[in-house]
DNA sequence: TTAAGTGCAAAGGTTTTGCGAAACT
DNA sequence: AGTTTCGCAAAACCTTTGCACTTAA
């Protein structure tokens, strides 16, 4: 398991290498998503982001996010209307576990078996690409509160 | 396996029984959800609607749309930004193949093992109620095209 | 009869686009 | 120096809401 810094500079690297430029707006972008494991949505991040750059704005925001997916190392989480989250904390596929009460997500300590996937294309005639794993529930907190 | 007759008679059912009324609106709009396994948008059902409805309306769909996931007989499916499908086919959580080419969406042969659930729950202190399995690639037909 | 549902139109909220100004390489 | 990128504002889009009319039970 690769730490924040070393998430920060591989996310660097894959951008200067495809022609990007590192902007300090997009640097510290970077630094958010590689540094926390809480699967910020948009605006949160703009939130943060103001808060070195005051003149900053969600356009760009958005624009470096879809950057990074395109580049593959931020994932794009459609949780609902109105509700995406990014997750750049893990280039690899993981699952999620997503609180219903509060909405917190947290990676899942578990992978989806290989064996499984290829069952599933052998049985589909589907080429297989990637996958997305969430699990729906009450984190240990909203469960104390209910 | 139910075919789609008992799936509209269930939906209906369980309608009925929680107090909502039967209007033609609904019950067409049920037939749609339970006839198709094409996994349609609210834009998709509303376009078929409006051949027997002219007047109907889009905020229709969405009421009544609601109501069917509340009731757990249909299942939102949020797969981007402006891709929202309804899944009305089957009750149970059953894992979604989808083509990044054509956006098909189309059933997978597969389910998740309770015991990978189960262990997921034990490891996280989540209290588990669903899960959202989606599997991303090429379908048989666009491995054709390419 | 009457409370729930329909449908129109307008509002709401997030994401995208256009374009002149700024800045990275 | 030349483009990419920024950031503002406006547009676009889907979804939701309010409200008077209609209708299922």
């Amino acid at each position: 398991m690769t730490n924040n810094e070393d998430r920060y500079e591989d996310i660097v690297s894959t951008m200067q290498e495809a022609g990007y430029r590192l902007t300090p707006q997009r640097l510290a972008l970077v630094h958010l998503l590689a540094e926390s494991d809480q699967h910020p949505t948009a605006a949160q991040l703009y939130a943060e982001l103001q808060q070195q750059f005051p003149t900053t704005s969600l356009a760009t925001v958005y624009k470096t996010l879809h950057v990074l997916c395109e580049l593959g190392e931020v994932q794009e989480m459609h949780l609902g209307q109105d509700e995406h989250r990014y997750d750049g904390s893990d280039r690899t596929t993981h699952p999620h576990l997503i609180c219903i009460q509060c909405h917190e997500v947290v990676d899942a300590p578990a992978r989806l078996s290989a064996s499984l996937v290829d069952e599933v294309a052998v049985a589909s005639g589907y080429r297989i690409l990637t996958h997305n794993v969430e699990f729906f529930g009450l984190c240990p907190v909203c469960q104390e509160s209910t």
